[in-house]
DNA sequence: CGACACATGTAACACGTTACATGATTTG
DNA sequence: CAAATCATGTAACGTGTTACATGTGTCG
Protein backbone atom coordinates (compact mmCIF):
# COMPACT_ATOMS: atom_id res chain seq x y z
CA UNK A 1 0.00 0.00 0.00
CA UNK A 2 3.12 2.44 -0.05
CA UNK A 3 2.64 4.04 -3.38
CA UNK A 4 -0.84 3.70 -3.17
CA UNK A 5 -1.26 5.82 0.23
CA UNK A 6 2.01 7.55 -1.23
CA UNK A 7 0.48 9.12 -4.45
CA UNK A 8 -2.82 9.65 -2.64
CA UNK A 9 -1.49 11.89 0.07
CA UNK A 10 0.23 13.50 -2.52
CA UNK A 11 -2.86 14.25 -4.47
CA UNK A 12 -4.11 15.71 -0.79
CA UNK A 13 -1.51 18.56 -1.35
CA UNK A 14 -3.78 19.60 -4.70
CA UNK A 15 -4.41 18.33 -7.96
CA UNK A 16 -2.02 16.79 -9.88
CA UNK A 17 -1.16 14.29 -13.03
CA UNK A 18 0.26 11.88 -13.62
CA UNK A 19 4.11 12.50 -14.75
CA UNK A 20 3.94 15.42 -12.27
CA UNK A 21 2.73 12.72 -9.04
CA UNK A 22 5.73 10.45 -10.23
CA UNK A 23 8.12 13.38 -9.81
CA UNK A 24 6.56 14.54 -6.64
CA UNK A 25 6.93 10.54 -5.29
CA UNK A 26 10.55 10.40 -6.48
CA UNK A 27 11.52 13.81 -4.53
CA UNK A 28 10.37 12.11 -1.66
CA UNK A 29 11.93 8.85 -1.68
CA UNK A 30 14.82 10.17 -4.28
CA UNK A 31 16.78 7.41 -6.15
CA UNK A 32 16.68 5.08 -3.63
CA UNK A 33 13.57 3.50 -5.02
CA UNK A 34 12.96 4.55 -8.74
CA UNK A 35 9.17 4.48 -9.61
CA UNK A 36 8.07 3.58 -13.18
CA UNK A 37 6.40 5.49 -14.44
CA UNK A 38 3.70 3.69 -16.22
CA UNK A 39 2.85 2.20 -11.97
CA UNK A 40 1.24 5.57 -11.59
CA UNK A 41 -0.79 5.32 -14.07
CA UNK A 42 -2.05 1.77 -12.81
CA UNK A 43 -2.75 2.69 -9.45
CA UNK A 44 -4.26 5.79 -9.85
CA UNK A 45 -6.81 3.83 -12.46
CA UNK A 46 -6.96 1.27 -9.07
CA UNK A 47 -7.58 4.70 -6.99
CA UNK A 48 -10.31 5.95 -9.25
CA UNK A 49 -11.92 2.88 -9.31
CA UNK A 50 -12.59 2.76 -5.69
CA UNK A 51 -13.43 6.25 -5.27
CA UNK A 52 -10.57 7.60 -3.83
CA UNK A 53 -9.66 10.39 -6.54
CA UNK A 54 -11.40 11.50 -9.70
CA UNK A 55 -10.32 12.97 -13.00
CA UNK A 56 -10.73 16.85 -13.51
CA UNK A 57 -12.15 17.64 -16.50
CA UNK A 58 -11.00 16.63 -19.49
CA UNK A 59 -7.16 16.40 -20.55
CA UNK A 60 -5.53 19.76 -21.47
CA UNK A 61 -4.12 20.71 -24.28
CA UNK A 62 -0.84 18.99 -23.82
CA UNK A 63 -3.16 15.44 -23.18
CA UNK A 64 -2.59 15.93 -19.39
CA UNK A 65 -4.86 14.36 -17.13
CA UNK A 66 -5.46 16.27 -13.80
CA UNK A 67 -6.44 13.94 -10.82
CA UNK A 68 -8.26 15.81 -7.82
CA UNK A 69 -8.63 13.12 -4.70
CA UNK A 70 -12.31 12.82 -3.08
CA UNK A 71 -13.41 13.08 0.22
CA UNK A 72 -13.66 9.42 0.85
CA UNK A 73 -9.77 9.96 -0.71
CA UNK A 74 -9.16 12.38 2.35
CA UNK A 75 -10.81 10.17 4.82
CA UNK A 76 -8.70 7.63 3.83
CA UNK A 77 -5.48 9.65 3.75
CA UNK A 78 -6.72 11.29 6.71
CA UNK A 79 -6.85 7.05 8.53
CA UNK A 80 -3.33 6.12 7.46
CA UNK A 81 -1.75 9.13 9.46
CA UNK A 82 -4.00 8.51 12.23
CA UNK A 83 -2.85 4.60 12.35
CA UNK A 84 0.63 3.01 13.04
CA UNK A 85 2.41 0.79 10.32
CA UNK A 86 0.84 -2.56 12.17
CA UNK A 87 4.76 -4.89 13.10
CA UNK A 88 2.15 -7.82 12.15
CA UNK A 89 1.03 -7.19 8.69
CA UNK A 90 4.05 -6.13 7.17
CA UNK A 91 5.76 -8.06 4.58
CA UNK A 92 8.14 -10.83 5.75
CA UNK A 93 11.72 -10.35 6.16
CA UNK A 94 13.29 -12.30 3.33
CA UNK A 95 16.84 -12.22 4.84
CA UNK A 96 15.40 -13.37 8.39
CA UNK A 97 13.60 -16.34 6.75
CA UNK A 98 16.59 -16.96 4.60
CA UNK A 99 18.95 -17.20 7.79
CA UNK A 100 16.35 -19.11 9.72
CA UNK A 101 15.95 -21.88 6.93
CA UNK A 102 19.88 -21.60 6.37
CA UNK A 103 19.65 -23.15 9.87
CA UNK A 104 18.16 -25.92 9.89
CA UNK A 105 19.67 -27.24 6.02
CA UNK A 106 22.70 -29.44 6.12
CA UNK A 107 25.13 -28.47 3.69
CA UNK A 108 24.34 -25.14 4.29
CA UNK A 109 27.62 -22.68 5.59
CA UNK A 110 25.69 -20.44 7.46
CA UNK A 111 29.12 -18.45 7.97
CA UNK A 112 29.14 -17.34 4.76
CA UNK A 113 25.53 -16.35 4.14
CA UNK A 114 26.15 -14.10 7.11
CA UNK A 115 29.57 -12.79 5.97
CA UNK A 116 28.17 -12.25 2.36
CA UNK A 117 25.06 -10.93 3.77
CA UNK A 118 27.31 -8.60 6.14
CA UNK A 119 29.53 -7.32 3.13
CA UNK A 120 26.72 -6.55 1.07
CA UNK A 121 25.19 -4.31 3.52
CA UNK A 122 28.11 -2.57 5.09
CA UNK A 123 29.14 -1.57 1.08
CA UNK A 124 25.55 -0.14 0.82
CA UNK A 125 25.26 1.50 3.82
CA UNK A 126 27.97 3.38 2.46
CA UNK A 127 26.42 4.20 -0.49
CA UNK A 128 23.53 5.79 1.62
CA UNK A 129 25.70 7.82 3.67
CA UNK A 130 27.58 9.45 0.60
CA UNK A 131 23.84 10.10 -0.56
CA UNK A 132 22.80 11.59 2.68
CA UNK A 133 26.42 13.73 2.16
CA UNK A 134 25.23 15.25 -0.83
CA UNK A 135 21.76 15.70 0.05
CA UNK A 136 20.27 19.47 0.99
CA UNK A 137 19.11 19.41 4.64
CA UNK A 138 16.66 21.95 3.67
CA UNK A 139 15.49 21.24 0.19
CA UNK A 140 15.66 17.37 0.27
CA UNK A 141 14.07 17.26 4.17
CA UNK A 142 12.17 14.36 3.23
CA UNK A 143 14.55 12.50 1.16
CA UNK A 144 16.53 12.64 4.23
CA UNK A 145 14.20 11.19 6.38
CA UNK A 146 13.70 8.14 4.28
CA UNK A 147 17.63 7.88 3.45
CA UNK A 148 17.98 7.91 7.47
CA UNK A 149 15.41 5.76 8.05
CA UNK A 150 17.63 2.97 5.28
CA UNK A 151 20.48 3.91 7.56
CA UNK A 152 19.29 3.00 10.66
CA UNK A 153 18.24 -0.13 9.07
CA UNK A 154 20.98 -1.01 7.62
CA UNK A 155 22.71 -0.80 10.91
CA UNK A 156 20.46 -2.61 12.63
CA UNK A 157 21.26 -5.19 9.90
CA UNK A 158 24.51 -5.08 10.67
CA UNK A 159 24.39 -5.08 14.38
CA UNK A 160 21.68 -8.44 14.04
CA UNK A 161 23.93 -10.17 11.55
CA UNK A 162 27.36 -9.95 14.01
CA UNK A 163 24.42 -11.02 16.88
CA UNK A 164 23.53 -14.08 15.02
CA UNK A 165 27.14 -15.38 14.67
CA UNK A 166 27.64 -15.19 18.51
CA UNK A 167 24.70 -17.09 19.00
CA UNK A 168 25.76 -19.91 16.26
CA UNK A 169 29.32 -19.83 17.62
CA UNK A 170 28.11 -20.20 21.12
CA UNK A 171 25.22 -22.88 19.99
CA UNK A 172 26.22 -26.38 20.88
CA UNK A 173 25.20 -27.46 17.45
CA UNK A 174 22.50 -29.15 19.02
CA UNK A 175 19.27 -27.94 16.57
CA UNK A 176 21.68 -28.17 13.55
CA UNK A 177 20.26 -31.04 11.26
CA UNK A 178 16.99 -32.81 11.99
CA UNK A 179 16.79 -36.11 9.89
CA UNK A 180 16.28 -35.66 6.14
CA UNK A 181 13.49 -37.31 5.44
CA UNK A 182 10.66 -35.80 8.61
CA UNK A 183 8.13 -38.40 9.21
CA UNK A 184 4.92 -37.43 9.59
CA UNK A 185 4.75 -37.70 13.29
CA UNK A 186 6.71 -34.94 13.62
CA UNK A 187 3.98 -32.65 12.53
CA UNK A 188 1.26 -34.35 14.42
CA UNK B 1 10.12 -14.52 -2.86
CA UNK B 2 10.09 -15.10 0.99
CA UNK B 3 7.49 -18.01 1.00
CA UNK B 4 8.64 -19.16 -2.56
CA UNK B 5 12.12 -19.71 -1.55
CA UNK B 6 11.55 -20.61 1.95
CA UNK B 7 9.42 -23.44 1.25
CA UNK B 8 12.08 -24.29 -1.64
CA UNK B 9 14.68 -24.38 0.88
CA UNK B 10 12.69 -26.73 3.35
CA UNK B 11 12.12 -28.96 0.69
CA UNK B 12 15.95 -29.13 0.12
CA UNK B 13 15.99 -31.02 3.39
CA UNK B 14 13.99 -33.86 2.22
CA UNK B 15 10.08 -34.75 0.29
CA UNK B 16 7.62 -33.23 2.63
CA UNK B 17 3.91 -32.77 1.80
CA UNK B 18 1.80 -29.51 2.32
CA UNK B 19 0.71 -29.45 5.15
CA UNK B 20 4.10 -30.28 6.91
CA UNK B 21 5.87 -27.24 5.01
CA UNK B 22 3.60 -25.10 6.33
CA UNK B 23 3.88 -26.56 9.83
CA UNK B 24 8.11 -26.83 9.51
CA UNK B 25 8.12 -22.90 8.15
CA UNK B 26 5.72 -21.94 10.75
CA UNK B 27 8.39 -23.47 13.76
CA UNK B 28 10.92 -21.26 12.21
CA UNK B 29 8.95 -17.69 11.79
CA UNK B 30 7.06 -18.91 14.70
CA UNK B 31 3.96 -16.96 15.68
CA UNK B 32 5.15 -13.79 13.92
CA UNK B 33 4.22 -14.66 10.59
CA UNK B 34 0.94 -17.23 10.76
CA UNK B 35 1.36 -18.71 7.06
CA UNK B 36 -2.06 -19.35 5.82
CA UNK B 37 -2.29 -23.49 4.22
CA UNK B 38 -3.89 -22.29 1.38
CA UNK B 39 -0.33 -20.31 0.02
CA UNK B 40 1.38 -23.19 0.82
CA UNK B 41 -0.60 -25.40 -2.26
CA UNK B 42 -0.79 -21.96 -4.81
CA UNK B 43 3.05 -21.84 -3.77
CA UNK B 44 4.15 -25.40 -4.53
CA UNK B 45 1.84 -25.16 -7.44
CA UNK B 46 3.95 -22.24 -8.49
CA UNK B 47 7.43 -24.10 -7.91
CA UNK B 48 6.10 -27.38 -9.95
CA UNK B 49 4.85 -24.76 -12.92
CA UNK B 50 8.56 -23.50 -12.75
CA UNK B 51 9.87 -26.46 -12.38
CA UNK B 52 12.05 -26.08 -9.28
CA UNK B 53 9.73 -29.08 -7.58
CA UNK B 54 7.97 -32.34 -8.75
CA UNK B 55 5.23 -34.42 -6.98
CA UNK B 56 6.75 -38.07 -6.04
CA UNK B 57 4.07 -39.90 -7.20
CA UNK B 58 0.52 -40.49 -6.43
CA UNK B 59 -1.27 -39.61 -2.96
CA UNK B 60 -0.76 -41.84 -0.22
CA UNK B 61 -3.19 -44.14 1.38
CA UNK B 62 -3.89 -40.71 3.76
CA UNK B 63 -4.00 -38.09 0.60
CA UNK B 64 -1.25 -36.67 1.28
CA UNK B 65 1.04 -35.28 -2.04
CA UNK B 66 4.75 -35.39 -1.01
CA UNK B 67 6.59 -33.05 -3.26
CA UNK B 68 11.10 -33.50 -3.95
CA UNK B 69 12.80 -30.42 -4.61
CA UNK B 70 14.36 -30.78 -8.52
CA UNK B 71 18.03 -30.39 -9.98
CA UNK B 72 16.74 -26.76 -10.66
CA UNK B 73 15.05 -26.53 -7.63
CA UNK B 74 18.60 -27.55 -5.72
CA UNK B 75 20.35 -24.42 -8.20
CA UNK B 76 18.33 -21.85 -7.06
CA UNK B 77 18.79 -22.71 -3.10
CA UNK B 78 21.99 -22.10 -3.20
CA UNK B 79 22.10 -19.17 -5.43
CA UNK B 80 19.48 -17.94 -3.33
CA UNK B 81 21.63 -18.71 0.08
CA UNK B 82 24.81 -17.28 -1.75
CA UNK B 83 23.55 -14.27 -2.89
CA UNK B 84 22.60 -11.08 -0.04
CA UNK B 85 19.37 -9.43 -0.12
CA UNK B 86 19.62 -6.33 -1.97
CA UNK B 87 18.63 -3.43 -0.49
CA UNK B 88 17.10 -1.54 -3.54
CA UNK B 89 15.03 -4.31 -4.16
CA UNK B 90 13.26 -5.05 -0.82
CA UNK B 91 9.80 -3.62 -0.38
CA UNK B 92 9.17 0.15 0.15
CA UNK B 93 9.21 0.92 3.32
CA UNK B 94 5.70 2.29 4.52
CA UNK B 95 6.79 3.84 7.55
CA UNK B 96 9.34 5.89 5.92
CA UNK B 97 7.00 6.85 2.71
CA UNK B 98 4.37 8.12 5.00
CA UNK B 99 6.11 9.97 7.22
CA UNK B 100 8.13 11.93 4.40
CA UNK B 101 4.67 12.58 3.13
CA UNK B 102 3.51 13.64 6.64
CA UNK B 103 6.47 16.22 5.99
CA UNK B 104 5.26 17.79 3.26
CA UNK B 105 1.27 17.47 3.60
CA UNK B 106 -0.15 20.69 5.01
CA UNK B 107 -2.58 20.09 8.31
CA UNK B 108 -0.77 17.42 9.23
CA UNK B 109 0.33 17.03 12.68
CA UNK B 110 3.67 14.89 12.13
CA UNK B 111 4.50 15.17 15.68
CA UNK B 112 1.30 13.27 16.49
CA UNK B 113 2.28 10.90 13.69
CA UNK B 114 5.22 10.00 14.86
CA UNK B 115 4.13 9.61 18.60
CA UNK B 116 1.44 7.31 17.42
CA UNK B 117 3.82 5.15 15.62
CA UNK B 118 6.41 4.99 18.38
CA UNK B 119 3.78 4.15 21.27
CA UNK B 120 3.02 1.08 18.54
CA UNK B 121 6.17 0.24 17.74
CA UNK B 122 7.52 0.51 21.58
CA UNK B 123 4.34 -2.30 22.30
CA UNK B 124 5.26 -4.80 19.82
CA UNK B 125 8.61 -4.21 21.12
CA UNK B 126 7.30 -5.34 24.50
CA UNK B 127 5.53 -8.82 23.01
CA UNK B 128 8.40 -9.53 21.04
CA UNK B 129 10.74 -9.42 24.29
CA UNK B 130 7.74 -11.53 26.27
CA UNK B 131 7.82 -13.68 23.53
CA UNK B 132 11.71 -14.08 23.59
CA UNK B 133 11.58 -14.88 27.16
CA UNK B 134 8.92 -17.76 26.21
CA UNK B 135 11.26 -19.47 23.64
CA UNK B 136 13.71 -22.05 23.66
CA UNK B 137 16.67 -21.51 23.05
CA UNK B 138 18.18 -24.73 21.24
CA UNK B 139 14.75 -25.91 20.02
CA UNK B 140 13.60 -22.53 18.77
CA UNK B 141 17.30 -21.84 17.37
CA UNK B 142 15.61 -20.52 13.94
CA UNK B 143 12.90 -18.61 15.42
CA UNK B 144 14.76 -16.93 18.47
CA UNK B 145 17.03 -15.41 15.22
CA UNK B 146 13.86 -13.96 13.40
CA UNK B 147 12.08 -12.87 16.74
CA UNK B 148 15.55 -11.31 17.43
CA UNK B 149 15.56 -9.67 13.66
CA UNK B 150 12.55 -8.01 14.50
CA UNK B 151 13.74 -6.78 17.79
CA UNK B 152 16.48 -5.41 16.55
CA UNK B 153 14.31 -3.82 13.45
CA UNK B 154 11.77 -2.45 15.93
CA UNK B 155 14.69 -0.90 18.34
CA UNK B 156 16.41 0.81 15.14
CA UNK B 157 12.78 2.23 14.49
CA UNK B 158 11.98 3.93 17.55
CA UNK B 159 15.72 5.24 17.52
CA UNK B 160 14.83 6.61 13.87
CA UNK B 161 11.12 8.32 15.11
CA UNK B 162 13.26 10.14 17.84
CA UNK B 163 16.16 11.28 15.33
CA UNK B 164 13.22 12.28 13.29
CA UNK B 165 11.44 14.06 16.16
CA UNK B 166 14.96 15.97 16.75
CA UNK B 167 15.41 16.70 12.65
CA UNK B 168 11.80 18.28 12.57
CA UNK B 169 12.33 20.02 15.67
CA UNK B 170 15.36 21.57 14.15
CA UNK B 171 14.09 22.58 11.16
CA UNK B 172 13.39 26.21 10.25
CA UNK B 173 9.87 25.33 8.90
CA UNK B 174 11.39 25.99 5.59
CA UNK B 175 10.36 23.07 3.28
CA UNK B 176 7.14 22.86 5.04
CA UNK B 177 3.96 23.69 2.91
CA UNK B 178 4.95 23.94 -1.08
CA UNK B 179 2.05 25.31 -2.95
CA UNK B 180 -1.13 23.88 -2.64
CA UNK B 181 -1.48 23.37 -6.20
CA UNK B 182 1.65 23.12 -8.17
CA UNK B 183 2.34 24.64 -11.44
CA UNK B 184 3.46 21.99 -13.96
CA UNK B 185 6.66 24.22 -14.48
CA UNK B 186 7.83 22.55 -11.11
CA UNK B 187 8.26 19.43 -12.84
CA UNK B 188 9.92 20.75 -16.10
C1' DC C 1 16.44 16.01 -38.49
C1' DG C 2 17.27 13.12 -34.61
C1' DA C 3 17.45 12.44 -29.87
C1' DC C 4 15.45 13.17 -25.72
C1' DA C 5 12.22 14.44 -22.16
C1' DC C 6 7.30 14.81 -21.47
C1' DA C 7 2.95 12.41 -21.08
C1' DT C 8 -0.55 8.72 -21.08
C1' DG C 9 -1.94 4.35 -21.09
C1' DT C 10 -2.41 -1.02 -21.40
C1' DA C 11 -1.36 -5.93 -21.21
C1' DA C 12 0.67 -9.31 -18.74
C1' DC C 13 2.62 -11.24 -14.99
C1' DA C 14 4.65 -11.93 -10.13
C1' DC C 15 3.82 -12.89 -5.45
C1' DG C 16 0.98 -12.74 -1.37
C1' DT C 17 -3.46 -13.40 0.76
C1' DT C 18 -7.94 -14.88 1.99
C1' DA C 19 -12.28 -17.35 1.78
C1' DC C 20 -14.29 -21.22 0.62
C1' DA C 21 -15.26 -26.28 -0.50
C1' DT C 22 -14.29 -30.95 0.53
C1' DG C 23 -13.24 -34.96 2.91
C1' DA C 24 -10.69 -38.19 6.33
C1' DT C 25 -9.27 -38.89 10.91
C1' DT C 26 -8.86 -38.11 15.65
C1' DT C 27 -10.53 -37.12 20.19
C1' DG C 28 -13.43 -35.50 24.06
C1' DC D 1 -21.87 -38.07 18.14
C1' DA D 2 -19.82 -33.58 17.62
C1' DA D 3 -15.98 -30.78 17.34
C1' DA D 4 -11.42 -30.20 16.19
C1' DT D 5 -7.44 -31.28 13.53
C1' DC D 6 -5.37 -33.01 9.42
C1' DA D 7 -5.06 -32.51 4.52
C1' DT D 8 -5.71 -30.79 -0.20
C1' DG D 9 -7.08 -27.68 -3.32
C1' DT D 10 -9.26 -23.57 -6.01
C1' DA D 11 -11.21 -19.08 -7.17
C1' DA D 12 -10.69 -14.50 -6.69
C1' DC D 13 -8.50 -10.49 -5.62
C1' DG D 14 -4.80 -7.04 -4.09
C1' DT D 15 -0.59 -4.54 -4.90
C1' DG D 16 3.71 -4.07 -7.29
C1' DT D 17 6.32 -4.28 -11.54
C1' DT D 18 7.81 -4.27 -16.18
C1' DA D 19 7.59 -3.93 -21.15
C1' DC D 20 5.53 -2.00 -24.69
C1' DA D 21 2.81 1.25 -27.75
C1' DT D 22 1.80 5.88 -28.80
C1' DG D 23 2.14 10.60 -29.39
C1' DT D 24 3.78 15.64 -28.48
C1' DG D 25 7.04 19.04 -27.68
C1' DT D 26 11.81 20.72 -27.33
C1' DC D 27 16.53 21.51 -28.31
C1' DG D 28 21.11 20.97 -30.32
Amino acid sequence: MSIRNGLLALLEQGPMYGYQLRARFEASTGATWPLNVGQVYTTLARLERDGLVEPLGEPDAEGRVTYRITDRGRAEVESWFASPVDRERRPRDELAIKLAMALTTPGIDVHRVIQTQRTATLRSLQELTRLKAGADDVADAAWLLVLESMIFQAEAEVRWLDHCEIRIAEAPRAAAAPSPTPTPEAVR
